[in-house]
DNA sequence: ATTGAGAGCGCG
DNA sequence: AAAGCGCGCTCTCAAT
């Protein structure tokens, strides 16, 4: 049973839905100071909310101490649904695009970005479907973004990212209003989404996708809701260990003032060289006889020269002042939480993306600030390996599953299983062997290993080349529960096509055969790390389940600092990618830990049945996020 | 003033 | 060791 949640005027309308899709109800309207008690109140009766976007609706309902157990997110499923292979048969995906498609996810209210929006202030959720339009939120586009770095990027590359973009995404405010019948009902369109899954040649993939896809989205807003513990203090002192002082605006900290002075006596440059200018900086190495041809790291480190010390050491210095200093802190985490603001399936392989604050990008060396609240505590997991794992088992390749199940207490490092199986030498040409068939590597030590791997395991090898292959011709991938990547833009086939002009030159053919492997580079990685973030979305859904369920057993336990409806219950407070962080009353540590390996072997069964793979986590318990070891 | 690029680095 | 996947953020600088 569904309910589908919808703005109605005045108040907000509540739509029972079947399963199957048909009215089952009349709508009742309630006002929209009612709708937590209304919610809370049918939760009992495990509904399914439906609605057009989580962050419309959740947030509200959190802020009134209300979780909900499962919902259907219609922006999200919509997307997946247009672009599965497995439903490319259905109305929904031969229809053109409609308003659906052209929703970009609402941010977390209260956040930085949202106050950035400039949006009036009314109450969020109440508002017709066809005002999200307004939401300038970037929409994450279809390109695979392989040609970003200049190395790679080929004349025009920028252009042809721009082609690809489909003409129906989502654009700023000064977009064309939609017209009203492009206003779609959420009813209407969840019935639709429905009889898209029946339709489709795999319902049962399809619909654990969308399932798992919303309940991230309930996670994500959860998340948000809680925030992450943070000390501002610690934070502070983090700062002013490694820069000195907090300095007035517009002024370099100390320690980086005194390093740029080392870098330019070390040059013999003019006190008014800004070290923050590239191509200032880069002159004046050159003129002093450095020899670097670039300011990277990791190329400076290669070079003897006086300067390069204190120039690595400002790099560093410089980077954790500007992208986490204080005034990262006094932007997102003011008040002893970091709200982080999670961009639910805004990556192209289903990954999430985040946007402001730069959640998925947290440094080491700050995550000393991440501190439990007193009483409290963190349970921190990790899968290890896990997009290894997931080709095996995608692959259904035995020989690889079994390097990375433990035996007889032995390692799960499954980079050690394969050294143990005689496929490779050594752990580290293990790793790199994998991740160079994972990424599309044909260089060093990564492509040596390779025939060996291939050898060892012909069936996960194989996995990945077909996949490339088939993006190199231009078709479509997907993953095991049946996200489907995007075909290459316009622009990609022109090119392709030029290139057997008769008159075609030997620069058009190289441009088309780059262009051609980066797909396939694409593709390649797609299916693999498209797959592992399914099991992630399976696994946060399974544990913040489990930890809701704990909870009911905790009643006893003092309220915490957290906000309801988490104050005295575990709860999620970080994500990424294949890590969680839950924040637990200290009594609970151990009951959560088992529960967050038992979501893990959840969602592995969830993907792949009873096939013999392994997810191991690596599981601590601490009172600071630094001090879990990964 | 605002915008878009390139460069570089953070994370998985 | 520095190529091969996916991102976001912040800086400078040139163009508008």
């Amino acid at each position: 049973m569904y309910t589908v949640v919808s703005g109605e005027g005045s108040g907000i309308g509540l739509r029972p839905v079947s399963d199957s899709g048909a009215p089952a109800g009349e709508q009742r309207v309630v006002a929209a100071s009612a709708l937590a008690r209304e919610v809370a109140a049918d939760e009992a009766s495990h509904t399914r909310w439906a609605w057009d976007d989580t962050n419309s609706w959740y947030p509200a309902l959190l802020a009134d101490g209300v979780r909900v157990d499962r919902a259907h997110d219609l922006r999200l499923a919509h997307a997946v649904l247009r672009a599965s292979v497995l439903s490319a048969r259905t109305a929904l995906a031969e229809a053109g695009p409609t308003a659906w498609d052209r929703l970009a996810p609402v941010p977390p209210p209260g956040g930085p970005t949202a106050a950035a929006l400039l949006r009036p202030d009314r109450h969020p959720g109440s508002e017709p479907l066809f005002d999200l339009g307004e939401i300038t939120a970037p929409a994450r586009t279809d390109h695979p973004a392989g040609n970003r770095r200049s190395h790679d990027a080929g004349p025009g590359s920028t252009r042809e990212q721009d082609e690809r973009r489909a003409p129906d995404q989502v654009r700023g405010p000064t977009d064309r209003p939609l017209a009203p019948e492009n206003h779609l009902d959420p009813a209407v369109e969840l019935t639709a989404q429905l009889l898209t899954l029946k339709d489709s040649t795999d319902p049962g993939r399809l619909r654990l996708l969308l399932a798992a896809e919303s309940a991230g989205a309930l996670a994500a807003a959860e998340m948000h809701h809680a925030g992450l513990p943070w000390r501002g203090d610690i934070h502070d002192e983090i700062l002013t260990e490694a820069l000195g002082p907090r300095p007035r605006p517009g002024a370099r900290p100390a320690k980086l003032e005194d390093l740029a002075n080392r870098i330019r006596d070390a040059i013999d440059a003019p006190p008014t060289l800004n070290p923050d200018s590239h191509p200032d900086l880069l002159r004046a190495m050159e003129y002093a006889g450095v020899g670097a041809r670039s300011l990277r790291k990791w190329e400076l480190e290669k070079l003897d020269h006086p300067v390069i010390a204190p120039l690595l050491e400002y790099k560093g210095l410089y980077r954790l002042y500007t992208a986490n200093g204080w005034n990262w802190l006094d932007t997102w985490a003011p008040d002893g939480r970091f709200r982080m603001e999670y961009v639910v399936g805004g990556v192209v392989t289903g990954r999430w993306a985040s946007t402001g604050g730069g959640a998925l990008q947290l440094p080491h060396n700050v995550r000393r600030a991440v501190a439990a609240d007193p009483g409290w505590t963190f349970v921190v997991a990790d899968a290890a390996q896990l997009e290894p794992r997931v080709l095996a088992a995608l692959a259904r390749d035995e020989r690889m599953a079994a390097a990375g199940r433990s035996k007889d207490g032995a390692s799960t490092d499954m980079y050690a299983g394969i050294v143990a199986a005689g496929a490779v030498d050594s752990r580290e040409h293990a790793k790199v062997g994998m991740l160079g068939a994972m990424y599309g590597g044909t260089t060093g030590v990564s492509a040596q290993v390779l025939p060996r791997l291939a050898r060892a395991f012909p069936q996960a090898i194989e996995l990945v080349e077909r996949a490339a292959r088939a993006g190199e011709r231009g078709e479509k991938v997907t993953t095991r529960l049946g996200r489907s990547s995007p075909l290459p833009g316009d622009s990609w086939a022109a090119v392709q096509g030029s290139a057997f002009d008769e008159d075609a030159g030997a620069d058009v053919q190289s441009r088309a055969r780059s262009q051609t492997r980066s797909w396939g580079r694409f593709t390649r990685n797609f299916v693999v790390q498209g797959t592992a973030a399914e099991w992630a979305l399976c696994w946060i859904a399974s544990i913040r389940r489990r930890l809701w369920a704990l909870g009911e057993d905790s009643t006893g336990c003092p309220p915490g600092l957290a906000p309801a409806p988490f104050d005295r219950r575990p709860h999620l407070v970080f994500f990424l990618h294949d890590e969680v962080v839950v924040h637990a009353p200290a009594a609970l540590a151990e009951a959560v830990a088992q529960e967050v390996r038992a979501a893990a072997d959840e969602a592995g069964r969830l993907l792949f049945g009873d096939f013999p793979v392994d997810f191991p986590l690596s599981v601590a318990v601490t009172e600071s996020y630094a001090d879990a070891k990964d």
